[in-house]
DNA sequence: TATGTTTCTGAACATCGTGTTCGGTTATAC
DNA sequence: GTATAACCGAACACGATGTTCAGAAACATA
């Protein structure tokens, strides 16, 4: 939770901790990046890094941390329904479309978005079936969606959230569908 | 291409390397794996460890030498149709189940068979669709793929390769065909 | 069994990244 | 204007990487 009031320069070298990874993690992938790169980038001091953060992992996670709060939001306000994973995941695509140009990057999206939907998928796909385990059919779910989520952002947003969504839809549900009638 | 006799020093300090890599895969995860750990699992020396190979992503990619043979085998007396890529899914399945208990890991899976089934089906899929991008379609395919296999693998094979294979085809393909046709 | 060759060993070394510490400097809030 | 909080940066210990080299061991051959 964060202060009421936050001293400027706390919220400036945060920002620019932040802002230098995102650039960094477009040039050469999250994997690559030292601390030393980032604080060179963000004109920050090494002491300084590891005062307001414990390793890079802890940085990146900071980043997602508005996203993260809207999830909670919505998880929080919705009934578990056949829609509600439709909805969640027309939601990602349009929080993350809106985030273009920030620094929610494609690693934060991998890192942190499956997880997400795989907890939500767990607790409203149906539980019990014989034709599949259920938790191989969230699996399945969410790494589709995680899917197309890479290769929108990779590709650098060809189409309208809205229209991911139902192209993600159009995809999954059939199969699903069939597979829990049983063949 | 290895040689036709091989000295047996040889022999006994690669697989010993790669055995020992498998262990501390299935253990902590490649990512935590260092070098020293290796050579000390295999009692190997350092000096030798860099005779061999480069780094550990060349002793990783060095377990995997088997089975890319035998894909290649497979692809290249393929004729590219609309079954082919279930057929190739298939003898994945087929060939990891196989090696169980061998030196083939979850992340070999994840590092090196989502690149082959993708390369194949985007020669094997229709080119020219106008509700889906060919390239989205393919990956879609090969990521719900890889989703099944690591389910498959991570529950300590609960099924046999073909109910696998079967689950993949019942799952994926309604959908493929349906967005295809055109809704 | 003797010989020449190949492989393995292990210690030493340079290099790089991490994470901590601390005395000194600068910006901020009031 | 002053007390306080944040930043700086140099120094340090640590651990991993990748290389080098002289000596020991295993190998193929005859």
């Amino acid at each position: 939770m964060p202060q009421k009031v936050m001293d400027r320069r706390v919220e400036r070298t945060r920002r620019s901790l932040q802002n230098a990874l995102g650039q960094l993690i477009m040039e050469k992938g999250f994997e690559k990046i030292t601390v030393q790169d980032v604080i060179d980038r963000a004109n920050v001091g090494r002491s300084t890094f590891y005062a307001h953060f414990e390793s890079l992992d802890q940085l990146l996670l900071s980043g997602f941390e508005p996203l993260r709060a809207q999830f909670e939001d919505f998880l929080s306000g919705t009934e578990y329904d056949n829609e509600s994973p439709w909805a969640l995941s027309l939601t990602m695509f349009q929080q993350v479309q809106k985030q273009q140009g920030g620094y929610i990057t494609l690693t934060h999206v991998q890192k942190y978005l499956y997880g997400y939907l795989l907890d939500h998928l767990k607790t409203a796909l149906p539980k019990r079936n014989k034709n599949i385990p259920p938790e191989l059919l969230a699996h399945y779910v969410a790494s589709s969606f995680i899917a197309l989520m890479t290769w929108w952002i990779d590709n650098n947003y060809p189409f309208p959230a809205e229209k991911m969504n139902e192209l993600f839809r159009q995809l999954v549900e059939p199969g699903t569908l069939a597979i829990m009638m049983g063949e």
